[in-house]
DNA sequence: GCTATACTAAACAGAG
DNA sequence: TCTCTGTTTAGTATAG
């Protein structure tokens, strides 16, 4: 069983036939959806898949969709778009607004949502635009949806922290530290867990909340992983205790994407790189949300925020010395230049990085502009980040499902 | 009855 | 000091 993914939120729900609403076009169009569930199709492919693809075995949400997409897509990648969601639901529900968001809970504003904690963090994180929100913005984000919580009981909020600690799906980024606004942390959903999320979401009444899937920004920035991130941090750090320059994370890339170029086909590389991601999870991990496994969900969810933290990470690592404000050289700009008022932008489109970036640049020092530029750039690079890190877990799975059929297809033709 | 999951409450510490 | 945030523990409810 997964780990606390809105398994039976709805059981004590009060609105049991809450509409479904769900944006299904919406999530027809979005592509890359490797939650599709083909009802029809008989389970166990995940058991012969065991060999072939170790770090799926250690999912056992998965063994209830082990029927997973036989039809999907790699929307951006040209394959042919089919949901078998949209199917199964057999609705032809009308596109949604710009917000993606049709806003069926309001319909039952008095009563308690049929979603887990869990699962409302989770649209919460997913329906800002940089897939990262403080508490204070998933709070705002629950009562704005939720107006239920309005007139409940304060001890909600409580649940929401207590959710966001305990459940592993969800991963703490550290602010900057330079601390002058904003208290907390930002969360972020694990890109590991992003599509147990997702099935538990399709497992609602209504899944409307799969409409915040998002695309990567763009193809390109589908050979982003948090490795491969964490590997450029490194990397840097290297370069910065020998006193050498950083290297900035676009040419990291241009220097990787070359390197897929000339070795292989970009597509394998992600693949690569999920892969790798993948199995940097303990397989023997507990995903079990109960008390007697605790301590070790919290190990194994606390080793993995350090990949996707790398990304926030790269903030910190470079000295004064080497600031761009003061000897005009590339390369990013230290903690001190990266605090983050939320109060003042709670995750607009500039989002967080670009966030920290005004704030630099506005305390009037040398080498403004160029600075700007940079904070505008680094900003592109981590909203593409961010991007490929929601791609990669789609991808992963999708990959690991086709294996499975595709070797239970081979068993059977064997048989015959 | 047992187990797993989810929710709630409470206490506590640290930071702003 | 107060509030917010984050963590931890304990207890309860529900479903399988």
């Amino acid at each position: 069983m997964g780990p606390v993914i809105g398994m039976t939120p709805e059981k004590r729900a009060e609105t049991p036939g809450a509409e479904k609403v769900a944006g299904l076009s919406q999530i027809y169009k979005m592509g890359s959806l490797p939650e599709a569930v083909d009802a029809a199709r008989p389970k166990a492919t995940l058991v012969d898949s065991e060999s072939a693809d170790d770090e799926l075995t250690n999912l056992n949400w998965l063994h209830e969709s082990t029927n997973l997409l036989t039809n999907f897509s790699f929307g951006s990648e040209g394959l042919p778009i089919v949901s078998p969601l949209y199917d199964i639901e057999g609705d032809d529900v009308p596109s949604l607004g710009p917000s993606c968001y049709p806003n069926p809970e309001k319909k039952s504003a008095t009563s308690k949502p049929p979603y887990s904690f869990s699962l409302l963090i989770y649209m919460a994180i997913e329906h800002s635009p940089n897939k990262c929100l403080p508490v204070k913005e998933i709070y705002s984000w629950i009562l704005d949806r939720f107006p239920y919580f309005a007139t409940a009981p304060t001890g909600w909020k409580n649940s929401v922290r207590h959710n966001l600690s305990l459940n592993k799906c969800f991963q703490k980024v550290e602010r900057s530290h330079g601390k002058v606004n904003g208290k907390g942390s930002l969360w972020c959903v694990d890109p590991e867990y992003k599509p147990n999320l997702m099935q538990a979401l399709k497992k609602q009444p209504f899944s409307s909340a799969l409409t915040f899937y998002t695309p990567p920004a763009s193809p390109q920035s589908g050979s982003l992983s948090p490795h491969f991130l964490s590997s450029v941090l490194k990397q840097n750090q290297v370069r910065t205790l020998k006193g050498e320059k950083p290297l900035p994370l676009k040419t990291a890339m241009q220097k990787k994407r070359s390197y897929s170029n000339a070795f292989g086909h970009p597509s394998t590389m992600r693949l690569q790189e999920s892969h790798s991601l993948a199995t940097s999870i303990d397989p023997k991990e507990d995903h079990n949300y109960s008390a007697s496994s605790m301590a070790a969900q919290r190990c194994a969810s606390r080793s993995s925020v350090s990949s996707l933290s790398s990304v926030d990470e790269s903030y910190e690592f470079i000295p004064k010395s080497n600031h761009v404000g003061s000897d005009g050289s590339e390369g990013f700009h230290s903690e001190e230049d990266t605090d983050v008022d939320y109060e003042d932008d709670p995750l607009g489109d500039s989002g967080y990085a670009s966030q920290a970036c005004a704030d630099t640049s506005d305390k009037g020092q040398p080498g403004k502009k160029m600075r700007k530029q940079l904070c505008q750039e680094i900003d592109e690079e981590l909203k593409e980040a961010a991007g490929s890190l929601l791609h990669l877990a789609g991808i992963r799975t999708c990959l690991g499902s086709l294996i499975s059929t595709a070797k239970t297809q081979n068993q059977k033709q064997r048989r015959k």
